[in-house]
DNA sequence: ACATGTGAACTGCTTCACAGCG
DNA sequence: CGCTGTGAAGCAGTTCACATGT
């Protein structure tokens, strides 16, 4: 392959699932660089993530190909590629709507900064809330969120709301012209197909360990 | 097929994210017995679900079949079904190690009790932690979880400590008898293959939408 | 000799399409 | 007739195996 790492030359469909890993593997590199390693073998990293070399190498080969044959991948150069393969390379303004337990504790989790992902702004309903300061960010009324969007640009909402604000939220967001959301409340939302949106549902993580733990036995 | 429901049928392996699905169903189910409905199709639950008819039978059919032909399923008996087929129809002893944000959420969040998941101990290894009660549950210190698990029962260990002591938690939670594991360390872990786990990573997921951001203009 | 990169084979989940039954 | 249940077909992701380059 002849090696095209800009965003512009993505032919193949990216699975999901590669998304995960390549994440993982980032992670190990960057243990690895602070270990001092100058170059990681495939074999390695798959031991690292529980998967193969075969599938480390297929997950890598869809954006060019950064290994040195019979040596393997030097170390700070591929941290650099994923990083810039998982758009890491770059600040993100995140803004969190619902200043519940974990719209709070995702804008006063420092490691999230630290990953570029910038809280830029805060919103909730509740008149107690609005104004106050959290993390040197103060607490808007979610009311000002359209209006807000048009001066500040947002990159990424968090829905941090209960189950029956989330769709209304998820709306506001994507009239704001907000393209990525994440979102915490336990309920599908709708969106049009151009907006990305990821659902974290503790819940079903839960009944998934209850029915494996009910099947063991079989 | 000939309706064999009991877990001592499983013949077929049920992929996860049929699993997933029948979390979600289950979900619209209860709604819908709320509401009164008395039946439903497969294209109702698809279209609630986000997917089509025909995985939503395909869905069932590992399990049986509830359905009567030219009309639906039966709200209520489809809903104890999918219960007992998720193991919900019993409580689960949880055991909690971690009384951080993420750990003491878990134990105050009065929907997860509801469910099934009823949180019996909750462990910490800082001093200052230990000995102080949260929601009527007194943390205890780590090193005890060893020796309480001989007395006490715990059928799902969660991790929530941070990444450095994840891999001795789940050790001692092995160790302990705890055949699963919900891990919320931002580390892979490794136990034994007849331990369930299941790693709930935030910081993945949001790496998965900055990747989608990214690669939106191809 | 060693480890990558990749077409080919394989596995498994999803979609299709229709027979079967209420 | 309507909707389920299910083999068969289709498709996507993983694994295999080896040619290729250092």
């Amino acid at each position: 392959m002849k090696n095209f790492t800009s965003p512009l030359f993505h032919l193949k469909r990216v699975p999901d699932s590669t998304v995960r890993r390549l994440s993982l593997y980032l992670g190990f590199l960057e243990e690895l660089e602070q270990r001092g390693e100058a170059t990681v073998s495939s074999d390695v990293l798959a031991r690292l993530g529980g998967t193969t070399s075969a599938q480390v190498r297929k997950d890598l080969s869809i954006f060019g190909s950064f290994g040195k044959r019979g040596l393997g991948y030097f170390v700070p150069e591929l941290t650099v590629r994923l990083r810039d393969i998982l758009g890491l390379g770059r600040d993100w303004h995140v803004v969190i709507v619902g200043a519940g337990k974990i719209g709070l504790a995702l804008a006063q989790y420092p490691g999230f900064r630290e990953k570029g992902f910038q809280v830029s702004a805060l919103y909730d309903a509740s008149p107690a809330k609005v104004g106050t300061t959290v993390n040197s960010i103060q607490i808007r009324n979610i009311k000002r969120l359209a209006s807000d969007a048009c001066t500040e640009h947002f990159d990424i909402g968090v829905i941090a709301v209960p189950a029956e604000g989330a769709q209304s939220v998820a709306d506001t967001m994507v009239a704001a012209g907000i393209k990525a959301i994440m979102n915490f409340a336990p309920v599908q939302i709708a969106v049009p197909t151009d907006i990305v949106t990821r659902t974290v549902n503790m819940g079903l993580e839960f009944e998934a360990l209850s029915f494996a733990l009910a099947n063991l036995s079989k």
